[in-house]
DNA sequence: CTATCTGCTTAAAACGGTTCAAGGAGAATT
DNA sequence: AATTCTCCTTGAACCGTTTTAAGCAGATAG
């Protein structure tokens, strides 16, 4: 591999001369960076990144932590981030953890180890300690999709709460007052947001209007999971004429069972999903879904993170919020009851 | 951020003594090591990447450049490759280009800028004089899912042949005489080998059972473009009992436009999608799909081009192929023709 | 008591760049 | 012709490690 030396050499320049023509072409005479640069390009000359970071305390580098990133809303997140990082001249690490603490910790020992400048992470439960000592050796962290509690950092996240309450209001306006709820694991910070936001949603209606939910927590948030559920559901009574799901491979699991025991939809049952993933629009009942926008999520974590890095002293951390939107699609429709009171009104 | 002169300074050491105690503790007495070891920890000491590397020439960073991380295949390849460089203490830089050369090349001059030890590349159509550039640059190579025509590296693939011929030989199978291939442009290379699969398949048929083929290329391989191709197709004609597509988006946008038709499935046609993306099995319709083992095209990718990097001498260049798995779900069925024969025989 | 050996530790030389003070050659001014 | 300016170019210091030859005790042997 040539040298910023050999360059020099060939150039009949010093190294500090090629070092310009590289870094600061402005203070070279014309004919001389030509030469120069005609010499790097023969060669082939690439600087190396180890030197140039050594000297320059910096290498453009940031790490993304992601739970799983097949979920296709870490990908799309994922998708943001490079975009943002590439504009920037930065360059992304991904470190999928399968959501194991473990493997989070070890992820960011290599990371510190690498010594990236920033870590954009989504983290498990329990690793507010692991994150602290990060900060410690002076690495920016930005939280995605997670609060920042008593940490020192950015966030950015989806307004889970708001999510919650869009899904139950359009069910509610639709006219159905006995929804079933199909969520994940309580310790899981979106499954309590949204609950929650759900829960003040139906607070705020008068009481007359207000629908019985139903909650059923799923051990896993998969398709499978939901299909079997429902079908255990149905089997003893249906008694909700509306589903709220955790993710859209829920709703589809969910849709699934309800055909298969010839329940039409949505004329009596709406199921509404949540991440309006890509295959909601295409699914054989498009998906009526809460859509998050990861993809900017994951573009505004890179920037911020970035921009501290380039301004440390200048950065203030902050809190991005975005808000999620419904997508009405076709696997939401008024109740019966509720299209009779509409056609009298 | 301490330095390993700060540390050696607060244990009373030198700083060779600091080093030998992170990378050769054997070296030491039990004593000193102890003390560096407690020093090390109670200054959270990580030793600077970019010095290290520039010294020892190696960095342990692969880059992993893919068309689109969004779609399930690329996805589940680059969670293979993420956990294979993470079991070998490597890390992954993910880049994301689009399909397009352009940010190919911009990638891959980021990336030999990093000094990554090794490329991981699913290249685009035309990226042949890049990518010599890269290992002239001393950078390792290997192929995903593309054959290294002239390019001295490593290559893993899916037998894109054998996956069509599998495809079309379960339709002929079931009965299918008129088949509708759904697939994108021509020159896209696992296209063109599954079609010269297909064509294969066919001409080893005895005459008389071979189907007929009509080929549709979409513009862009999405459930959208598969939609609209077929409502017009149906328009005009409905002379095909089985369709098969060049993914399973495509296959789920021919199922939208067939069911909207009221054309039956799999009773009337089958379908059969490709890549079987974890959605497959939760459709309206379970998909009957070609698996490709993408998660250990992956692993199996990444761990070559570890290999290659940690031991240069005596590595040789290999290729790797993988054997696609038809999976049989229910939108595939013998033609009434067909079980009628098959009740009478 | 001197000589050799053993077991650690150390000082110094890389690695490949960036940066900056200092130097040098012409051109412009006096 | 001497002086001052400009504009480039250069040499050297430095970034934080790893590595290797050399050094220094203390122990063992002669």
């Amino acid at each position: 591999m040539a040298s910023i030396r050999d360059v020099a050499k060939a150039a009949g320049v010093s190294l500090g001369t090629v070092s310009n023509a590289i870094n600061r072409p402005e203070v070279l005479a014309p004919r001389t960076l030509r030469k120069v640069q005609k010499v790097i390009e023969e060669m082939g000359f690439v600087p190396n990144a180890s030197a140039r970071n050594l000297r320059a305390g910096r290498n453009r580098v940031i790490g993304l932590v992601v739970p799983d990133i097949s979920n296709p809303f870490f990908t799309d997140l994922a998708r943001g981030v490079n975009d943002a990082a590439f504009a920037a001249k930065y360059v992304v690490i991904l470190c999928n953890t399968d959501a194991s603490t473990e493997k989070e910790v070890q992820y960011l020992d290599v990371l510190s180890a690498q010594n990236v400048e920033g870590i954009l992470i989504t983290p498990a439960r329990d690793s507010n300690r692991a994150l602290a000592s990060v900060t410690e050796k002076g690495i920016r962290l930005a939280l995605v999709d997670r609060p920042a509690q008593g940490l020192q950092a950015c966030s950015v996240a989806v307004n889970d709460s708001y999510g919650g309450s869009l899904a139950l209001t359009h069910l509610q306006e639709l006219g159905h007052r006995n929804i079933l709820l199909l969520t994940g694991k309580a310790d899981i910070p979106q499954v309590a947001d949204r609950s929650a936001g759900i829960a003040e949603a139906i607070s705020k209606l008068p009481e007359h209007e207000r629908p019985i939910i139903t909650e059923l927590r799923l051990e896993s948030m998969s398709a499978q999971s939901a299909y079997e559920a429902v079908k255990k559901k149905i089997d003893k009574e249906l008694d909700f004429t509306g589903i709220i799901c955790g993710n859209d491979m829920i709703a589809l699991g969910a849709i699934r069972a309800l055909r298969e025991n010839g329940i039409s939809l949505p004329e009596e049952v709406s199921v509404i999903g949540y991440d309006d993933i890509d295959f909601a629009e295409s699914a054989a009942v498009p998906l009526t879904s809460i859509s998050q926008p990861a993809y900017e999520l994951g573009y505004a974590a890179a920037e911020l993170i970035i921009s501290e890095c380039e301004n440390p002293e200048r950065h203030v951390h902050q809190r991005i919020e975005f808000q999620p939107r419904l997508i009405v699609r076709s696997s939401t429709a008024p109740t019966t009851s509720h299209r009779a009171t509409l056609r009298i009104s």
